[in-house]
RNA sequence: GGAGGAGUUCCCGAGUGGCCAAAGGGGGCAGACUGUAAAUCUGUUGCGUUUCGCUUCGAUGGUCCGAAUCCAUCCUCCUCCA
């Protein structure tokens, strides 16, 4: 259940109620694919990072350890002791990411697994099944994220076998929500919006998925190779037909410029692997821009990775420490930076939510949306 | 004391007459990363006045139009035999 709190311009401040707590709207959702942050982050440190909500991934649980495993564990929230919401996603992502492996049909699409080969096929039914097995609190639709660029014709015919999939979707949802040895018997279901690049599709494919009375609505197959203007145009032409009541999720997105754009176009929910896949590989996100503290500049510097954060990380360990940990090999360097770019991307959600809140959020914006793109 | 083997650019290691400033790793320096096949991938890594010049393959001397590569002497290290 959403409830729209306040806006500025397009901007809302809102709250989503689930069966497992209220997220506060606009929120980041940290990305779990395999019901973990990657990087050595666990459901222990995930409060003290302001994380709200975890998303972990279909299609990879489904192979391992399988869902039928997840399910007699008794769910992701009881395996991975994350007693927040959990988004998951439909592995319609992968039907992107893995194009190599995969073959689409109406039925659905086969993967050849990454991890042993394998084939397997995943339609609607099976990627909602799998995400009922996971007892996530949202699960998403079944959908293509086509690749860009894409051709119009092509474009049409897949959204529309989106749609078809989205009603199955739905079907299989209901049935499996209705049934006894459900473990989430509440789980709620996001549509997703595609069109690639074309205004006209996006639109068209907007309209026939709202007709659905989702419990929210997200717009997929974005930040795929197109550039940030283009990503931005087609928000603001599909936006308006967006439920003004429902939850509003651009999948996989982004920088932290590309959010606070977003937002100011009327987006609720963000996810993204950046986050973490950065502090991987030393790239640090601050107040003042993003830094690789891999960079021999780091050496002998004590500061923390950003003065003027207050993030556990932030509080205890210098630049050179974690600069040495990298070198060194160490996973600390990849648990610390992680856990410091998590808590910054929540916490640019929360001064998001703050500055709508008094009423500041054009002030907020003018203030970071240069600074939040340099590089230091 | 005798016999054999080896010394290559920051490190390991390929190269045995010209296509070699020298493969491939590692390390170093930098870059990319957007619903995670990613603790991954890419570029670069002798010096300079950079479509060219200079120095460099243990040291010195030599052969040759031309040497990391062949010859001589020396230095250092390793293995085996006494």
């Amino acid at each position: 259940m959403y409830q729209l709190k306040k806006t500025f311009g397009k901007a809302r401040r809102g709250e989503f109620q689930t069966p497992h707590g209220t997220i506060q709207l606009p929120g980041f959702m940290n990305v779990a694919t395999a019901a973990a942050i990657k990087g050595g982050v666990s459901a222990l440190d995930l409060k003290e990072l302001k994380c709200q909500v975890q998303l972990c991934n279909t299609y990879h649980l489904h192979l391992r350890p399988g869902d039928e495993t997840v399910f007699k564990l008794g769910g992701l929230h009881r395996f991975t002791r994350w007693d927040g919401p959990i988004l998951t996603d439909s592995g319609g992502f992968q039907v992107f990411s893995l194009a190599k492996l995969r073959n689409i049909q109406e039925e659905g699409v086969t993967f050849a697994s990454h991890i042993d080969g394998r084939r397997i096929f995943m339609g609607p039914e099976e990627s909602i099944r799998i995400q009922s097995h996971l007892g996530s609190t949202i699960a998403m639709a079944f959908d293509e994220c086509i690749e860009n660029p894409a051709e119009y014709e092509y474009t049409k015919r897949s959204c529309q076998r989106t749609v078809r999939w989205l009603h199955r979707c739905k079907a299989e949802m209901d049935r499996l929500n209705q049934l006894e040895e459900t473990i989430n018997p509440h789980q709620m279901l996001f549509g997703i919006n595609q069109g690639s690049t074309y205004k006209d599709i996006r639109i068209e494919h907007m309209k026939q998925i709202r007709e659905l009375d989702l419990n929210g609505y997200a717009i997929g197959g974005l930040a795929v190779g197109e550039t940030a203007e283009e990503m931005y145009e087609i928000l603001e032409a599909v936006e308006p037909e967006m439920p003004a009541e429902k939850p509003r999720y651009l999948m996989g997105v982004g920088t932290p410029v590309n959010i606070l754009e977003a937002v100011r176009r009327g987006v609720d929910l963000f996810d993204c692997v950046m986050p973490s896949r950065n502090a991987r590989h030393g790239h640090a996100f601050t107040w003042s821009g993003c830094r690789n503290l891999l960079n021999a500049k780091y050496t002998l510097d004590e500061s923390p990775i950003d003065e003027t954060c207050d993030c556990p990380v932030c509080r205890n360990f210098s630049r050179a420490y974690i600069h040495h940990l990298f070198k060194s090999g160490e996973m600390l360097a990849l648990r610390l930076t992680v856990m410091h770019n998590i808590y910054f991307f929540n916490t640019l959600l929360e001064r998001i939510r703050d500055a709508l809140d008094k009423d500041t959020f054009e002030a907020f914006y003018k203030d970071n949306i240069e600074v939040l793109g340099i590089r230091i």
